[in-house]
DNA sequence: CTGAAAGCGCTTACAG
DNA sequence: CTGAAAGCGCTTACAG
């Protein structure tokens, strides 16, 4: 039902061409005159011509369009991750299609259809917490298109992917809060099966076992959203022997402890402390301000968004799958305040 | 450089038939025998076809996306509101394209033109804060796809849009502001010439007038940004006859405005009430909780993308422009606390 | 310097 | 029940 827009058919019957000569003319190809080219160029103006990229991808085969799958757009992390990778798309003259799983395994398949389809470029995922395998993504990359892992992988090593050192990071938070005098930290993880959770508890053990603490495993807990969160935190803090620190995984998990530490009217640090893992402003703005291990969802983005292009680039050649590790830094405020005095 | 998917004429080939059968066998032509479309069906699941979804757009003169432009995929507001949008255009079997302008005019001016190319069905817009009229849109709209604009619009009536009642819910906000005891109001507001600004400014000055007080240009002020509305804040406090309270029109102001309070060690609200415009979650989580006027971002989508799809449904129809106003709920919180007990 | 022709992958009116 | 042909809007090798 749209109406047609002008075409270089249309334009050529205006100017007594061929729509050969105007394409030409309208990509400043050196065999055409100038004064057709001016001509060409005006018309064009004046119409309004825009090229169908619907034809020009065909013609092609390439598309100028790159998929995202990601589980959400949570306002917790993902806004700056696609911020990232948006512009650096934009500067590649390329288009983004998102398109939710809604932690859905169906969904993201379908997604992974819908997308073959339009024939992408390339395709960035972030795994829903259903999915387990990725074989789904095979037709993907034997169709030639290229994707680029990030944030939620699962454990595999054969493929490409961005993410921060999880481990280390959840390492030196851990440390962090037991040099500051805690002594009971509660782990508030997501799915086990995802890489975010299992680098993450590794890290967490490491830095117990360093210190010679044990890692009770009642003190690492698996919550999917916030509600659940919220839930757990709420357990934890009646327990007999309640925590005196509680360590999120991410905003979301953050939102939940924030909720149930509230409602139970406990205060920040001095009955329990809080450290997150973070994209920054979220954890700035709160009341008390939260330590947190920042890892910037824009600067995730835009890597990944970069490997993938770098892959579309260089299709002819055989690259060998690269896991692009990201540092997080810590950043200590008022939720994780020394409890004894200072330690050292 | 994309390796080529099985086509119509590929299967053809290998069945021996014309790519014609295959095309409606595949889309269960009732011409078309029993036999052949197992046989079709079989083999295109077999080789893992998937129609080109750039040749059927292009042989149908229509495409499956739509796109939307926002300034920013901030993550204050948008994330929701994406959502909402992703979820009516998944349901009615299209794609979206995200583009953000960067509050740049010119940005928003490129996306339009690249969309244009795309030959999208239908586009969503949300205007950056540079621009100041619709001209650039004319070209979507007289080569017969259709807009509807959503939140950030300009003061402009015959446009399809999707809102709230800003004035009425900043008259709301404003009343239950100086009915808690609160005097000394300052609105937060943003660029003066979006209706977000202008509709929320009119409703705050028109609960001051009915309550018999005067509406002080210096208590009306305009920040764009989270850094803005730190500074204005700041200035603001500082004032010799500051505000008790402070009336942000968003989630980013509001950001902004607890920044400056928080480094100026004030008390919410026994120094300084709070009253924000805000999607709900970030200001519930806040310590102690923010008061706010709850307009749902994931409606504001859904209705958007919902009017939308039925402008380009109804394509033949002469529609005449249409303003979607949704109403926004006041939720009391801590932070606009009764000042002197119940002045009722 | 310009144009006719082929073809990207599909759909559909027409013919048999 | 099946197929040949035209065409969506473009690009590009070939010819002149």
């Amino acid at each position: 039902m749209q109406k047609k827009q002008i075409t270089l058919k249309g334009m050529a019957k205006v100017l007594g061409v061929s729509h050969t000569t105007v394409s030409r003319a309208l990509k400043d190809h050196p065999d055409i005159s100038e004064e057709m080219k001016t001509q060409v160029l005006e018309l064009a103006k004046k119409l309004n011509y825009h090229p169908n990229t619907l034809a020009v991808n065909l013609r092609k085969n390439q598309s100028s369009t790159i998929g995202v799958i990601i589980p959400e757009i949570s306002f917790y992390f993902f806004p700056s991750l696609l911020k990232g990778i948006e512009e650096v798309a934009h500067s590649m003259g390329y288009n983004v299609v998102i398109m939710q799983s809604n932690e859905s395994f169906k969904r993201e398949k379908e997604n992974v259809t819908l997308l073959l389809g339009s024939r992408i470029a390339g395709l960035l995922v972030s795994v829903s917490h259903e999915t387990k395998e990725y074989s789904h993504f095979d037709e993907i990359e034997s169709a030639g298109i290229p994707i680029v892992f990030f944030d939620k992988v699962l454990e595999k090593n054969n493929i490409f992917k961005v993410d921060i050192d999880g481990s280390k990071a959840a390492y030196e938070g851990t440390m962090h809060l037991i040099e500051s005098g805690f002594k009971n930290i509660v782990l508030l993880a997501a799915n086990p099966n995802m890489s975010i959770s299992v680098d993450r508890i590794q890290g967490f053990r490491k830095a117990l076992k360093v210190q010679g603490m044990n890692a009770n495993n009642e003190n690492i807990l698996y919550a999917n959203n916030l509600d659940e969160a919220e839930f757990l935190t709420q357990q934890v803090i009646n327990r007999e022997n309640p925590p005196d620190a509680i360590f999120t995984i991410s905003d979301q998990n953050l939102a939940g402890a924030l909720q149930a530490i509230k409602k139970a009217d406990l205060t920040i640090p001095d009955d329990i402390a809080l450290l997150t893992f973070s994209d920054g402003p979220l954890a700035a703005i709160m009341n008390p301000s939260i330590s947190c291990i920042k890892h910037s969802g824009y600067q995730i983005g835009s890597k990944a968004a970069s490997l993938l292009f770098y892959r579309i680039k260089n299709m002819d050649k055989q690259l060998i799958p690269f896991a692009q590790i990201l540092a997080a830094e810590l950043v200590v405020r008022e939720s994780t305040r020394k409890k004894y005095g200072n330690p050292k």
